[in-house]
DNA sequence: GTATATGCAAAACTTTTGCATCCTT
DNA sequence: AAGGATGCAAAAGTTTTGCATATAC
């Protein structure tokens, strides 16, 4: 996966710093990054990107579709990469993991009230903000044992 | 109203500043406000509030329940006054208008999810993202003719 | 070879903070 | 009178931009 031919068919060059980038999207064990974990986890692997581009290049993904801005609490942005499906999210604000959900009653639902409104939607977002079960009974996330790993929560 | 017993209630001094902010955001046409919009206000009226006042007062009301704080797409928070009522929200991206609406069955669904997944839930949002129906119709504001008027949106 | 992308540094924005002064209780 | 609140200016954090250089096609 990311050979360039996605970055191509997004109308966008394969430059090696873009490559870096949806790389890390791709394989994140994490998969909501803020920009400036995007730009660590590169500096990590020992590569020199500038944390300039790397905001350019998840501003231009974005436009290209092929990743996914969120606005959490918190103020930074957080990007997730764009395998598809469309999800919720509910987030831990103790351990800063980011679950997914999907439910389709909600989304027809939503569907209905912006039809009944008359507006045409364009993109829309459902957050929920909590306390997960294993922050809850043993003070450590349910996913993995992560306790306030990425940086997308204040 | 906003003669300072909310704010009292609120464990909060009833100060000139807190005052004339609470009733700029009851009183406002346009209930969804950046910082930078009330500050702006403040001074249309001839008051002098400073910028860190009108900050620092927002985050004591948000911290009160006497604001909802919401982060939609663009950076900036916008705060809105906590009349009771839970509701979500759908934004024109052109107007910039900011829609409320309130749908048991998504509240329902959410409460659900949550329950599901083990999480114990502080706050949720639901922000949808469109075109209004009087833009797209007239090039003007379904709700008022206004075109652009807050500054929530880039 | 040419157009585009990157890196760096500087700037733009939003939000927070330190500290002297002022105001509410 | 005393504690907390405000204003100003400075700082902090995030994101954007200008411009010379490097890179992909």
């Amino acid at each position: 996966m990311s050979d360039g031919t996605d970055l191509k068919k997004a109308g966008l060059k394969a430059t090696l710093p873009r490559l870096k980038i949806l790389r890390i999207l791709e394989e994140a064990r994490v998969r909501h990054m803020a920009a400036e974990d995007v730009y660590k986890a590169l500096l990590d692997m020992g590569d020199e990107v500038g944390l300039a581009t790397v905001y350019r290049v998840l501003t231009q993904f974005e436009s290209a579709g092929l990743v996914i801005r969120h606005n959490f609490e918190g103020g930074r942005s957080v990007f997730e990469i764009n395998q598809g499906g469309h999800h919720d999210h509910i987030v831990c604000v103790e351990c800063g993991e980011v679950f997914e959900f999907y439910d389709p009653a909600i989304e027809e639902r939503q569907r209905k009230v912006a039809e009944t409104m008359g507006f045409d939607v364009d993109s829309h977002s459902l957050y929920m903000y909590g306390v997960c079960l294993g922050m809850k009974r043993e003070g450590k996330c349910s996913k993995q044992g992560r306790s306030r790993k990425s940086e997308i929560l204040p």
